[in-house]
DNA sequence: CCAACTTATCACAATATTGTTATACCGGCA
DNA sequence: TGCCGGTATAACAATATTGTGATAAGTTGG
C-alpha cells in the first residue's frame, strides 16, 4: 500500500474521520459570500459596476460575474484589486471548523 | 471625456486620492501572509507537503509553490480545498485601511 | 557512507480565470 | 415612446493557475 499518501488515512488521522464529506458544501458558500463581500464593498463605496471595474482596469461584465451568487472562480488576485481599489484590506484566516469543541462548553 | 470610467476621478471621490499608490504593495504582502498561512495551517497539522497534497488530490510541488513567500498565484480554491482538508474554515474580510480615521480618535 | 524523507525547482501540458465585445433586460424619466 | 444608466448573459480570445514528472539539495538516522 502507499506509505505516506493515502487520503483517506491521512483524513482520519488529521480530522477524526469525517472530514471529507464538508469539503463540497464549504466551498459553496465561501463562493456566495464572496460575491456578496465584493458587493457590499462596492455599494458601500457608492459605486456602479462600471466604475468599479475602471477602478480595476477591467470591465464591467467581469464585476457582474464576481457578484452572481453561483460563481465558482474567484480568485485572491481578483480580491485584491478589488481591496485596493476601494482602499481597504483584505484579511484571510483560517479557523477552526464548528464541531472541534475545546474543553467544555458551558451551555447552561 | 470619458463620462464614468475615469479612473483617477473615480479613486479620488472614493478615497480622497491617494489608493492607487497603496495598490501593488498590499498585494506582494497578501502573498507573503498567504504563504505562510497555508504553511502553519500544514505545520500545526503534523503534514509534509506530500501528505497536504494527497488530501486535496494534488502534489507536492504544487504545495511548495504556495508556501514561496513570492509566489502570486494564490487562488481562493487552493486555500478553500486546503481548509476542508484540514477541517478549518476559510474567513475572508474587507477591513478598512489604517489612515482612514472615523470620527475622532480619542489620542490622549 | 548510504538510505529514506522532506522540501525546492524546472519544464511543459491541462485547466481555470479574466479580458473583451456585443447584446438583452429592467427601471426611471423627459 | 425613446433615451439613459445600471445590470445580466453569452461567446471567444488571452492570460494565469494548476497538474505532472523528473530531479536536486538538505536532513536525519542506520
Amino acid at each position: 500500500m502507499a506509505r505516506t499518501t493515502d487520503a483517506v488515512k491521512i483524513l482520519e488521522r488529521v480530522t477524526g474521520g469525517d472530514a471529507a464529506m464538508t469539503a463540497g458544501r464549504a466551498e459553496a458558500k465561501v463562493n456566495f459570500d464572496v460575491a456578496q463581500l465584493i458587493y457590499d464593498a462596492r455599494a458601500a463605496a457608492g459605486l456602479s459596476q462600471s466604475e468599479l471595474a475602471a477602478l480595476i482596469g477591467s470591465k464591467q461584465p467581469v464585476i457582474a460575474r464576481l457578484e452572481a451568487a453561483d460563481y465558482e472562480g474567484h480568485s485572491l488576485t481578483m480580491l485584491q484589486r478589488i481591496a485596493s481599489a476601494l482602499d481597504l484590506r483584505l484579511e484571510l484566516r483560517f479557523i477552526p471548523r464548528n464541531g472541534v469543541r475545546r474543553r467544555k462548553s458551558r451551555l447552561a
